[in-house]
DNA sequence: GAGCACTGC
């Protein structure tokens, strides 16, 4: 049974993979809540697959490509594995597709592929095509750029397939490494890799972070923004012969920005790839593909600027297209016969009428209840609530147990919500924000939003994976009506300076022309020219600068690396202080906890007024982050004192590792900094101005000068900002501000503050800093 | 004195 509440969040839908999923070190069984798998299975988890077995031997026999004719019916199944897991695999809704999805790519170049998830398009389409011939790796010749030299190169033998999260990517490969039977393990950048030999394996991964790609890997799960790195270092996508881009309804900006380059490659000459083609296969979770579909259909125009017509060309440039049928339980979908006053009350109803009048469990299974609300603390008041009546009830009624879950419960409280409840005669309520819905907990859910039917629809459907089940929509089947069909995409929703440097970064000169799903406004692309233009990564002719190129090396957005590039000048500086602010601030939400009550404030004061700064939140954060990694001791009580958020810090920490690799890497830094615990020295005045200096290289838009009345005006439009309570300036008067963030809820506010003088705004807008 | 959620390099 699932409740719904309506709301903006994005939806999302899992892929494939099975019921344990690794977050970190940890490992969460999704046992008893979302299981995938007939019980059977479940209870009785296959065995790893042994590291004693002869993996050399296996792969050989396995990689070996098809021979001439011989035939695909008397093929074995792809690589042994585990038997278990090979029976599992065979009843997956996909397993009958194969032959139709290897044969139409051995024709056709691209496939756009539409399953449901579970039908385990995401793990089985790879394994269905690494023994293609076309997916071999072979020897071609290309013309060098520059002197049109010939040159052997090695093109193809390995597949991608494209994730939008990180936990999505490793956790894929990790079920398919197990269901190939071979070994997932290689470099791993933590630099916790194993000692010895490097093993081989059939199946990789990349996300940030975390890189494991075993010698031999023919299949490589990534996510996509990697995949848009990739292709800094290599434009044609060589070592790949098939790219599988997997959730593409989801729409992020980088599936489309990845979705115009993988167009450009396959309309292309592909004299960049030795004439050897890319093959892509698009993969959807909803059946409302055609402007996807469309986008990837070659036109006889792009065709005829690709290439001369000859006599193949009117064959194999368009889109296939598959859908898999899935298996579904029916599901009852419900709305409210009239609008509700009060969705909360309406909720508390919803769940105490099911929860009296539906049997605890029934034969598919136990009957729990998952119900979406908008926000922390819309959860926390529903919790006390429900509580507060279940105490209430008759000795006979199955008592109730409350789970909680939104992204700032500590990873054990997010965890308790995913076991299945240990008291008797129990039933289990999940009060969840949409994390419930990413694949950051793998797993699968409804959640209405507003904006688009057709998820809602789908979402509906999938309430029935593993018994009929229910749905009540918490608005009315006019309300819904009137919702859109589909979701904005991300790209036509926000600031879009990061694509379009992406974009120029990676060879597009006339950014307009770039194959979009939906391209943005033409205003707004013009406003982000302007910018990278300000922070010096375009020139006037718009081309990529040096500094630009340098710029997207770092995985920060733009302004954060026009003020790495500065902090690294030898006239600043002060790039590990840069760098550990910066680290700060893009790992997450506030490293600083959100202080409600006056008494849990009081507790905290002292060690948190420690880290403050006279100069704003900047330093503020930048005295956080040496204190933090000079202790010694635990750090994790360091931040349980100061009520700091110990996994954004840790992230932070991550982040700066990354951040000072990379500098080093391009020469920005001399020598790797020392190793921590290093003492902690506070800042001197005039470092911290040389250090908000590099910050206003690309932030000078984001400042506002004290006007006589006291408030503050923007620098460039003259708007009321206030500084945002949160901040350390927060009913101070300073004659200027630096702002790094800023939003409008009940006023116009700046978040992220730093003083600083009205000379120096000044100065960064003539670029003579 | 505030307040939506989540993701990526």
């Amino acid at each position: 049974m699932r409740t719904e509440n309506m709301s903006k969040k994005r939806k999302h839908e899992s892929g494939g993979g099975g019921n344990v999923l690794k977050i970190g070190n940890k490992t969460i069984s999704l046992e008893g809540y979302l299981t995938k798998r007939p019980k059977k299975e479940s209870e009785n988890p296959p065995p790893p697959p042994s590291t004693e077995a002869p993996v050399e031997e296996t792969l050989a026999e396995d990689q070996k490509p098809l021979k001439g004719n011989e035939s695909r019916k008397t093929r074995k199944p792809p690589v042994g594995g585990d038997p278990q897991l090979l029976k599992i695999r065979q009843a997956l809704p996909i397993w009958d597709y194969q032959e139709k999805i290897r044969s139409i790519l051995e024709k056709k170049d691209v496939l756009l592929l539409v399953g449901e998830t579970g039908s385990g398009k995401s793990t089985q389409v790879p394994q269905f095509l690494f023994q293609e011939n076309w997916c071999q790796k072979r020897k071609a010749k290309v013309k060098q750029p520059g002197s049109g030299k010939e040159e052997e190169i090695n093109v193809g033998g390995m597949i991608a397939i494209t994730q939008p999260r990180r936990v999505a990517a490793t956790t894929l490969a990790h079920r398919v490494s197990k269901e190939a039977g071979t070994p997932l393990s290689g470099q791993s950048s933590d630099g916790k890799s194993k000692r010895g030999p490097p093993s081989k394996g059939l199946v990789g991964y990349s996300v940030r972070f975390d890189h494991r790609v075993p010698q031999g890997t023919k299949i490589k799960f990534l996510t996509e923004g990697m995949l848009l790195q990739e292709l800094l270092r290599d434009p044609h996508l060589r070592q790949y012969s098939a790219i599988v881009v997997d959730e593409i309804h989801e729409r992020s900006v980088d599936v489309d920005l990845l979705s115009g380059f993988l167009k450009q490659i396959i309309t292309g000459d592909k004299a960049g790839r030795g004439g050897i083609p890319l093959k892509v296969v698009i993969m959807s979770a909803t059946a409302n593909v055609e402007k996807i579909r469309n986008f990837f259909s070659v036109e006889e125009e792009d065709r005829a600027q690709a290439a001369p017509p000859g006599p193949e060309a009117s064959t194999g440039s368009s889109v296939e297209f598959l859908q898999i049928e899935g298996r579904q339980f029916p599901v009852e979908t419900v709305h409210t016969t009239k609008p509700v006053p009060d969705i909360q009350e309406e909720l508390l109803k919803t769940i105490f009428k099911l929860h009296t009048e539906e049997p605890l469990q029934d034969k598919h299974g136990k009957n729990d209840i998952l119900a979406f609300l908008t926000g922390q603390e819309e959860i926390e008041g529903a919790q006390r609530l429900i509580e507060e009546y279940a105490g209430t009830l008759a000795s006979n009624v199955p008592k109730i147990k409350v789970f909680p879950l939104f992204g700032q419960l500590s990873m054990e409280a997010q965890h308790d919500a995913f076991q299945p409840v240990k008291v008797p005669f129990t039933r289990k309520i999940v009060l969840a924000t949409n994390i419930a819905e990413t694949a950051r907990l793998g797993m699968e859910s409804l959640l209405a939003k507003p904006i688009s039917k057709s998820s809602a629809v789908q979402r509906a459907g999938r309430a029935g994976r593993e018994g009929p089940g229910k749905c009540f929509r918490l608005y009315t089947e006019e309300s819904f009506d009137t919702l859109q069909q589909t979701d904005l995409p991300e790209i036509l929703r926000t600031d879009v300076l990061g694509a379009i440097l992406t974009m120029k970064a990676r060879g597009i000169e006339d950014v307009l022309a770039f194959p979009l799903m939906d391209p943005p406004e033409v205003e707004s692309v013009g406003k982000a020219l302007i910018h990278l233009h300000m922070l010096g990564a375009l020139d006037g002719h718009g081309n990529i600068t040096e500094t630009g190129r340098k710029m997207v090396l770092f995985p920060v957005t733009a302004p954060y690396a026009r003020v790495i590039l500065a902090a690294a000048d030898p006239r600043y500086n002060c790039l590990l202080e840069a760098i550990d602010i910066i680290a700060c601030i893009t790992a997450g939400d506030d490293i600083f906890l959100q202080l409600r009550s006056e008494e849990a404030r009081e507790d905290v004061e002292v060690l948190r007024k420690e880290l403050w700064r006279r100069e704003g939140d900047l330093l503020t954060y930048l005295t956080a982050m040496q204190r933090y990694a000079a202790e010694n001791a635990d750090r994790a009580v360091w931040c349980r004192a100061r009520k700091m958020n110990t996994r954004n810090m840790r992230q932070a920490l991550n982040i700066r590792k990354q951040l000072r690799g990379l500098a080093l890497r391009h020469g920005l830094l001399a020598e790797a900094p020392p190793a921590d615990p290093q003492p902690f020295a506070p800042t001197p005045p005039d470092q911290a101005e040389l250090i908000l200096k590099c910050f206003l290289k690309g932030f000078a838009l984001k400042t506002a000068l004290l006007m006589p009345d006291s408030s503050y005006a923007t620098s460039v439009g003259k708007h009321v900002v206030a500084v945002h309570p949160a901040s350390v300036l927060h009913g101070q008067k300073k004659e200027a501000v630096m702002f790094l963030e800023h939003v409008y809820t009940q006023k116009n506010y700046a978040k992220k503050v730093s003083a600083v003088q009205a000379e120096w705004v000044a100065q960064a807008f003539e670029g003579g800093l």
